[in-house]
DNA sequence: AAGTTCATCAATCAAGTGATTGATTAATTC
DNA sequence: GAATTAATCAATCACTTGATTGATGAACTT
């Protein structure tokens, strides 16, 4: 049951609602723009208590960090991957990717961000680089498979076609990035990629 | 005739140096990390002589983002796209991106970084937004032609197929990205939207 | 009820941080 | 060569910013 008139909150709870307004905030101004002040001020709490709950600002990043780690792998988690051909894995890419970009569209804005940053700061480096590892190895077995059982072009290489596909998506989020555009954008990948007669 | 040893340097000068200094810096610290402090001792002026030159900080990464819209106009100029196909005009793109890579590598690190700002700061947005929309148009203009000269694929959406060319460009930029890499890549989309028999 | 822990905040600190001021010296103009 | 302009710097201002301190009341424990 609900507690909402509660004046205590959990600290998970408190950790959790921190999250959410630095990564609001770090879609408005930026990494660079990310003040301590101006969260606390978002979740309504003292600076001080704040920094009860996340002890240091790069503790705070690497708390950002994990939580759209922790709902990449959720997203990834959550269809079976099981049985598919690659033209069909490939098209449950697509929809993850139109999914973020609809019902969490900051998620891929701070990711970028927080890749950009993890060339100079390990400690993100060490949760987003996996990360982005895990994905890549994800998408070049998907490929690997395709070639195997004939939907994808059979002389693709795997690992540079994923390459291509992830800057494919990460480039949606630049500039424009409506549907239409980018379902535009995922039929030329899918022309380039699936096997022809 | 150079004059090395002199004390004065014209603010033309002064001004590229502290454009170069800066480049340098963001590529080491990032936008978040980027001081006035210490882009001037690396120039190895005071503060106030930097002020002097570049009235402020904002004006500073204007300058920035104008020196790298100059050379990437200068590049384009280099070479004349007359009279060629659209395999021929990929193949200078490709050779284009490992010039880039080669010889100065910070500046599409830096250019990344000035994409990701001109998101919230108008005034870079108008300095690299029309940049992306010249090289989007360029290489929309050589997809078409590729596909009405018969080198590439037929079927090709000019727009979506520069996008997908531009997130491959800037996905080379992260983590690793070493010559044969980069060829592995470029062949690969070269398979991708090449006419086959 | 007393003691302990949890969560919170007002006030403050120390280290930056962009920018300015006022003065100084080299170069240019007339 | 005197007056003016260009370029420079030491010192400082006003403000920001991450973090800490010490205190307070609520919730839990025994």
């Amino acid at each position: 049951m609900e507690q909402d008139s509660q004046k205590r909150e959990s600290t998970d709870d408190r950790r959790a609602a921190i999250a959410a307004a630095a990564r609001d905030l770090i879609v408005e101004k930026g990494l660079e723009g990310l003040r301590t002040r101006d969260i606390a001020a978002r979740v309504g709490i003292n600076i001080a208590t704040l920094h009860y709950h996340v002890p240091s600002k790069e503790a705070l990043i690497a708390l950002v960090a994990q939580s759209i780690k922790d709902e990449f792998r959720a997203q990834g988690l959550a269809r079976s991957r099981q049985g598919k051909t690659g033209i069909e894995l490939l098209h449950m890419e697509f929809e993850d990717a139109l999914e973020s970009q609809e019902k969490a569209p900051e998620r891929i804005a701070v990711m970028a961000e927080l890749v950009e940053r993890a060339r100079r700061d390990p400690a993100i480096a060490a949760i987003m680089l996996p990360m982005r590892a895990h994905w890549h190895g994800m998408l070049a077995e998907m490929f690997e498979q395709g070639a195997a059982d004939g939907t994808l072009r059979a002389d693709i290489d795997p690992a540079s076609a994923a390459h291509i596909f992830i800057g494919m998506i990460a480039g949606t989020r630049s500039i424009k990035s409506n549907r239409e555009h980018m379902l535009a954008v995922f039929s030329e990948f899918e022309r380039a990629f699936t096997a022809r007669p």
